[in-house]
DNA sequence: TGCATTCAAAGTGTATACACTTTTTTGCTT
DNA sequence: AAGCAAAAAAGTGTATACACTTTGAATGCA
């Protein structure tokens, strides 16, 4: 099915809903897009559906596709399910990870960094939320993996929404500090600061007022 | 988008799928289909594409679709995650609930019992999935509910590939037990009856040596 | 017989056409 | 001018057509 094209139309897609060059809300117009990357419209359409499974865009029964706008309450869920999910992950990390597996961790925040430093913000929201994929990743869970990376493109619009600036670098610090913890073996201060670290960014929505959280009239 | 006919269409594969009226790895002929369904390649298309979202068939690039034949291995990792999110889900829950959702949950356990009693398999294994979606329902986490249906979409048809009916029964007594704890705030006993009732559901698979495991050629 | 090659049948991938719905514009009435 | 109605425009939903790929069988040759 997926031969390349439509998954260029879904990245492409993606990257312009993340990086806010279209605006939540927006409206997609299935010819306008067939036009701009030079297909027809069914490619479009595959295209459209599997962003909206994403929960990136919406759609709305003869009426067509409009960039997502998620609620303040349901940016919350998305987290609190993060929080239970990564709760367990961590535990699991700690008991069968290797050194191998630290280092690698160790690398990624590396990463985060030189993002950071040099003020990449689209770069460095993806990578912050690619250490929890990370993690996932090298303790060998696939489905673990997919599903925290379909979590977190759905935080990439709610982050972008309401994330300020400042919240961003520390999630950083919190990623050094819990990757020290779990190098340690010390599975109660590693669970405290993933807590502590999904409740403060999730803490950086709650104080906005629901001005954003106008989807549709 | 959705105009029914495609979740009509959807909803009846699927149930085929987990009635095992159509095998693991079968084939699914886009042409034969649209005809049997007396409409165009096009909506069901769009049911394939939606149901290999759902992993429960997978679609080979020009090869077609088949229905998923899960390993144990991939089947190991859905329930690790499963034990991931209910443990924390059982948290908030003893946290957050009332006594109305306590007896919502009550309420369930007798129609499982009753599917139970009158040999409704399929029933029964839906039921027995449906608690614990029911569970996320009841805490007002539509994402979380959407996440664990999806999971359990999944995982119905591995617990059809692998699962004995001894074990079935055995997970209807511990949803009694597990809802006794709730209903008592007992966080600790139902922590750990939730977490046993998902190793016991996954150990019920692993016994079985991987002769179902060989998805195709 | 056994094996490789070629050719037809079946099936998927993409584009296009047309029907139906929603939205916008236009023109009429008060 | 404001408001309503009807018609045109724009857009989505589904079906169909055609190109390209895979599959499998028939053919030819050693």
């Amino acid at each position: 099915m997926d031969s390349t094209t439509t998954g260029f139309i879904v990245e492409t897609l993606t990257r312009s809903i993340v990086e806010h060059r279209l605006q939540p809300g927006a409206k997609l117009v299935e010819q306008t897009l067939a036009d701009q990357f030079g297909v027809s419209r069914t490619l479009i359409r595959q295209a459209l559906f599997k962003l909206s499974q994403n929960r990136l865009i919406r759609m709305e029964p003869a009426r067509g596709a409009f960039v997502a706008a998620p609620s303040v309450v349901e940016a919350k869920q998305v987290f609190a399910v993060r929080r239970m999910l990564e709760a367990g992950m961590t535990r699991e990390f700690i008991q069968s990870a290797t050194q191998a597996h630290i280092d690698a961790l160790k690398e990624h925040i590396a990463h985060e960094n030189a993002a950071v430093e040099r003020g990449d913000v689209p770069g460095r929201t993806l990578l912050l939320g690619d250490f929890h994929v990370r993690m996932a990743q090298l303790m060998g869970n696939d489905v673990l993996a997919h599903l925290l990376m379909d979590l977190l493109s759905r935080c990439a619009l709610i982050t972008l929404m309401y994330q300020s600036s400042s919240s961003a670098e520390h999630s950083h610090e919190e990623h050094g500090a819990i990757v020290k913890a779990l190098e340690a073996r010390d599975e109660a201060l590693a669970l405290q600061l993933m807590d502590a670290h999904l409740y403060n960014v999730e803490e950086a929505l709650t104080l906005i007022p629901n001005t954003h959280a106008t989807p549709s009239p």
